[in-house]
DNA sequence: TCAGACCCTCACAG
DNA sequence: ACTGTGAGGGTCT
């Protein structure tokens, strides 16, 4: 039974703030929904009381692609439970209620956060949209609408040249994305045997990729593998760490990493998209404040 | 551990 | 309008 619209009854998802929240960086909100491309599939998502609705260009047999990006059969309430009950972390927590983690394909993933380095999101955005208008094939989508592309594959941009990449505005990322387009493409890494790694060893080979440090390693662990402990540490959380949790001195690398690993719990990743965004949304309230006053 | 380099773009002063 | 400056979900040496 197929059908282009679907309504998957879910509570307690805020799926603006999970959509717009640095994990993934296709999705555009236009005429009150969030359109992107998931795999092949064009979707304009859109929050209802009951649940999200979800529509296609066609009809599609299936929606578990859609119910496994997005992660619905999470009990975001167990989660939290789980979380150490301090002061920060609730209030993160009340602040962005009903943000998830999305499940995204590891080669996308992987390919973003290495476009990601020290830029600002909305710059990230934009980079991978140029690279997908430029490389990605064209998805069905509905009558008159503008075209979507899906994400472009290794293989594609192993063939790409250097220039061609720096013409997406991704300046020194460039080669590290076509090493790895190249790496993968020459079978030196499996993206997908990863998944039968634990999460050191994933960790590990992740960081055989040229461009891919701590942060990044642990964005794709979590973002796209599914592990829930990996914790990135970016400049936003780490402020929030040195902020909130350690206010007297700085505490050092290994100390650090030893509290992330221990402290947050199995759900580590969670907290850290929690404070992540609290975090921008707090730095981010002054700027709105005094632009709408003018 | 610790700078400095690395590309490029945008916001914001002046 | 124009130019100058700083910094942005890091990584590598």
């Amino acid at each position: 039974m197929s059908s282009s619209q679907a309504i998957i009854a879910f509570q307690d998802y805020d799926l603006g703030s999970t959509l717009a929240s640095g994990q993934a960086f296709r999705w555009t909100f236009r005429d009150g929904a969030w359109e992107g491309v998931i795999g092949t599939h064009w979707v304009r998502l859109s929050q209802k009381p009951h649940g999200i609705e979800a529509e296609r260009a066609q009809p599609v047999p299936e929606w578990q692609w859609l119910t496994h990006y997005l992660q619905t059969d999470v009990n975001l309430a167990e989660v939290l439970r789980a979380f150490p009950q301090d002061e920060p972390l609730g209030r993160s927590v009340q602040e962005c209620r009903g943000l998830r983690l999305l499940r995204q394909d590891p080669w996308e993933c992987l390919a973003s956060f290495i476009l990601s380095s020290t830029k600002q999101i909305v710059q990230i955005q934009q980079i991978v949209g140029e690279l997908c208008t430029r490389f990605g094939e064209p998805v069905p989508v509905p009558p008159g609408h503008k075209p979507f592309y899906t994400f472009p594959t290794a293989e594609r941009l192993a063939k790409v040249t250097e220039a061609e990449l720096r013409a997406c505005k991704m300046g020194f990322r460039a080669p590290s994305l076509l090493k790895t387009s190249q790496m993968i493409t020459a079978g030196e890494v499996d993206l997908q045997r990863l998944f039968s790694l634990n999460v050191d060893q994933a960790h590990n080979e992740l960081l055989r990729f040229r461009g891919v440090g701590n942060k990044i390693a642990n964005c794709v662990l979590l973002f796209a593998y599914g592990f829930q402990q990996a914790f990135p540490v970016d400049v936003w959380v780490m402020k929030a760490l040195k902020d909130l949790y350690f206010p007297q001195r700085r505490p050092s690398a290994k100390r650090l990493a030893r509290f992330t690993s221990t402290y947050f719990g199995p759900y580590a990743g969670y907290a850290q998209q929690y404070l992540f965004h609290y975090m921008r949304m707090k730095g981010r309230l002054p700027a709105s404040s005094v632009s709408s006053s003018s």
